[in-house]
DNA sequence: GTGTATGATTGAAC
DNA sequence: GTTCAATCATACAC
């Protein structure tokens, strides 16, 4: 609209609402406002040059004082300031202050009128929605440390996951001080520039029209304005919170290798039960617990060791052979210790069994130990169950070349004789004689790659239990 | 620095 | 849900 028309309507208003004034003041037994007299508590000087009783004689008059305010520019600043005087004191100056500002008010609704019913912006929601999930905003509890707490699950270490979880937290709250220091700063910063202008519009309201809504509206932009660096603000913070976050969960690749412990322990486990190397649930629980590793790291070990070793037995073989003779080595002195016990308890025991005594392997020669263990075994009717060696038997193959083939019993006896030729190998430095005879051979590994069934289970003796106590191991 | 070992992850299959 | 197989990424030994 441009100030010409504003002008003519400007003028067309004020002795529209000069009139209505003057009318309701007559209505009510005042003073004729026409009349020169006092309105609003101040005195207004009389028209230059009318009496201001008709139609016309105002609209001169406005059109006269209208004509002062354009001019006003052009003049000098102390002509200026004096005319100012002289406008501010001009006894239509409210009449034409409230139609001004009527006029202001109608063509900036019409144009602002949309952006004030502006929906709340999404995307500062989301902002909102994340911070106060991760425990910035809002009060100050769980949000982000169940997120750390997550991500330490999902890491599943244990003691350094509590480090990295405590230092997840610090680093959140040095985010979380920060956005709050930062947050207060801009509203301290709103508050004083939205006072400030305030004040400024309310000063030059006495000299242009300003209603009480503009200064609302006014205030209005300035706080979406200061919104607007909010939201900038909580879009970093949210950043440095993913930052952060992310490089938590990465750590979580950040791996470490198992104790030595551990990998033994794991190792036993395999090695022994390698028919079905599948423990269940309540054997990994039970091995992640002597290892002080989760389950899902046994579950993982378990698996990469299966590949491994599929893909490449060869490269194994030495580390079945330790670990079987290990075992064996365990099971022996369990062995010879129920044994002990038994005669300790029988001191008439025949010997007929099976006595794993030392003086036993008293021998100077590898070949007589041998002979002598052939002779206990093949020749022997006394049975033997070697305890504590699991189903490490099942996966064995045989020295002379017979490999199990589903007769359970007599590979099993067949493997014993192996495996206890091994432990004295290895116990009586006889590992020469043996080095180079394949000790352990995928026998659990079917023709598919896979392991066989797991339906036929081994037999397990607790070395707590002695010989003669068989068990199924129901966890293959 | 390089090669190997090894724990973790991922996607497909069951 | 588990397991397999491939792969990644890091630890470690040299």
């Amino acid at each position: 609209m441009s100030f010409s028309i504003c002008v003519a309507q400007c003028t067309d208003s004020l002795a529209a609402t000069m009139d209505d004034q003057a009318r309701i003041m007559q209505s009510i037994g005042g003073v004729s406002l026409a009349g020169h007299s006092v309105q609003g508590g101040m005195a207004l000087p009389p028209p230059h040059g009318h009496d201001g009783t008709d139609g016309d004689g105002r609209k001169q008059d406005i059109g006269d004082i209208l004509h002062q305010i354009m001019t006003i520019t052009d003049q000098s600043l102390d002509e200026a300031q004096a005319k100012k005087h002289g406008l501010n004191c001009h006894r239509m100056k409210p009449a034409l202050f409230s139609v001004l500002c009527e006029i202001k008010e109608k063509t900036g609704l019409s144009i602002r009128g949309a952006q004030e019913e502006d929906p709340p912006d999404p995307q500062l929601m989301r902002l909102d929605n994340m911070l106060l999930a991760e425990g910035v905003a809002g009060p100050e509890k769980g949000g982000g440390s169940a997120a750390a707490a997550a991500a330490a699950a999902a890491s599943g270490g244990a003691a350094d996951n509590s480090i990295e979880h405590s230092d997840y937290r610090a680093k959140l709250t040095q985010i979380r001080q920060i956005y709050h220091t930062e947050l207060e700063k801009y509203e301290q910063a709103c508050n004083e520039f939205t006072t400030h202008v305030m004040n400024l519009l309310r000063e030059q309201s006495r000299t242009r029209p300003i209603s009480p809504k503009e200064i609302e509206r006014m205030v209005g932009i300035i706080h979406r304005k200061f919104s607007s660096i909010q939201m900038q603000l909580k879009q970093s913070t949210c950043e440095a919170v993913m930052i952060l976050r992310s490089r938590f969960l990465d750590a979580r690749r950040k791996r470490r290798n198992f104790s030595k412990q551990a990998t033994e322990i794991l190792n036993e486990y395999f090695y022994s039960h390698l028919s079905n190397p599948y423990p269940s649930e309540e054997a990994k629980e039970e091995l992640a617990k002597k290892c002080s590793i989760t389950v899902s790291q046994v579950s993982n070990w378990f698996g990469n060791k299966r590949i491994r070793y599929k893909k490449n037995i060869g490269k194994f073989q030495e580390e079945a052979n330790l670990y079987a003779a290990k075992t064996a080595v365990n099971a022996a002195q369990a062995a010879a210790a129920a044994v002990q016990n038994s005669q300790a308890n029988s001191p008439t025991t025949p010997n007929s069994g099976f006595q794993m005594k030392d003086e036993d392997f008293q021998l100077d020669s590898a070949e007589s130990k041998n002979t002598l263990l052939s002779n206990m075994f093949t020749g022997s009717s006394g049975s033997f169950n070697l305890p504590n060696s699991g189903d490490m038997f099942l996966s064995m193959q045989s020295l002379n070349g017979d490999s199990y083939q589903g007769a359970q019993v007599g590979a099993n006896v067949q493997s014993q004789v192996d495996t206890l030729r091994h432990v004295i190998s290895q116990t009586a430095g006889y590992n020469d004689a043996l080095r180079g005879n394949t000790m352990y051979s995928p026998h659990g590994l079917n023709a598919n790659g896979g392991w066989q069934d797991a339906t036929t289970p081994s037999s397990v003796i607790s070395p707590t239990e002695g010989p003669g106590s068989v068990h199924s191991d129901t966890s293959n």
